[in-house]
DNA sequence: GTCTATAGCCGGATAGAC
DNA sequence: GTCTATCCGGCTATAGAC
């Protein structure tokens, strides 16, 4: 879905550069000089990679999404119990953040409050949101839960929570006394066990 | 801590313009010709009541607060049952947003996003935050909660889980079958159920 | 207080040489 | 593919008359 140049240095600089600035200032507050300059990059090398900045935050988004799949597929094969493997996306979101830093939050959902409906990285945004429901939903069935889309929609309320109040509290620091994906794991965990569910096999 | 001009038309019609441009567009594309032609304000009229865009915003959010805290104030004098004093929060969204709209999801959440952290608006958008928090553990108190600062950590999340799940599905009706702060609510009340709540007095 | 007109600037994008 | 230099548009903000 993206084609890869005779020389591909130049782009992974951009896409790092991208995948630093667009996430910790706001994809709308970052120029395409910020970026540039953090590259170490001309103007229009960056134009001969992506059609302009709304190419590149797409691939940014991109480069998040395969990120993020990537370390919730690698977390998930460590779990066999079927709620550990529902309870597998509060911990994926742990060790992504572990890696790839948390200064604000999760990025997708700070993209899909600033891009315009028609923008071109929306169909990352999607992606994302499809994943988590479709995921989520089979985790269920797979744990024997007698409604799998009530469960799905459940724990994703829980998890962007544990979002939305991280990036609320990323500029003060004062009231951030605990941590929000861990509380959010423990509730999903507890309305789980509210549910009565009946493990499989 | 606003200071009120001898002829406020001009100055409410640059806050009805920037409530609704702010709110649906974001703050950083929404320019301010925009909010100039929607008012019917030339510019050198906007810069007489404002000290420049930031200041623009700042008054956004104050009136974005004060409208908040009234309508929350408004339903929660409605209820004399702890634990409907506790839930009065999701209630208050449901009406604010029946009164002012909901394109876009919570404006707060927006502007903490967007915003750098430096910002006059900043003192609003904390403003919210300690609202939400003391209010809650306030009303936890009263409801005999063991752990009330547990408790309003707990609403707390199922709150912004609401708010972002309405960010993200604002571009992609076809997912957006439940209400967030419907299933929010849900939670919460499942949740306070199962801490052996007990009533005061 | 409000207007018209405009200044200054910054960000996205391009031209053309190498 | 990459560079230097530059264009162009839009946006923030101001000057000065009424």
């Amino acid at each position: 879905m993206s084609p890869r140049p005779a020389t591909p240095a130049a782009r992974d600089r951009l896409l790092a550069a991208a995948g630093e600035l667009f996430y910790e200032s706001g994809i709308a507050a970052t120029g395409v000089d910020a970026v540039l300059a953090r590259a170490q990059v001309a103007p229009a090398t960056m134009y001969a990679h992506f059609p302009g900045k709304d190419g590149l935050v797409a691939a940014y988004l991109e480069q998040r999404y395969d990120r993020w799949l990537r370390t919730w597929d690698e977390v998930l094969a460590e779990h066999t119990d079927p709620v550990d493997r529902l309870l597998s996306l509060f911990d994926a979101v742990d060790r992504y953040r572990a890696r790839e830093g948390n200064r604000r939050g999760c990025g997708f959902l700070a993209a899909a409050t600033e891009l315009p409906a028609d923008h071109p990285g929306q169909p990352w945004l999607q992606a994302d949101s499809r994943l988590l429901t479709d995921r989520l939903r089979e985790l269920a069935v797979a744990a024997g839960l007698a409604d799998p889309d009530e469960a799905a929609a459940t724990l994703l309320l829980c998890y962007d929570g544990a979002l939305a109040r991280s990036a609320r509290e990323w500029t003060t620091p004062g009231l951030h006394t605990d941590d929000p994906v861990r509380r959010a794991r423990g509730l999903a965990a507890a309305w789980l066990a509210q549910q009565g569910h009946r493990p499989v096999r």
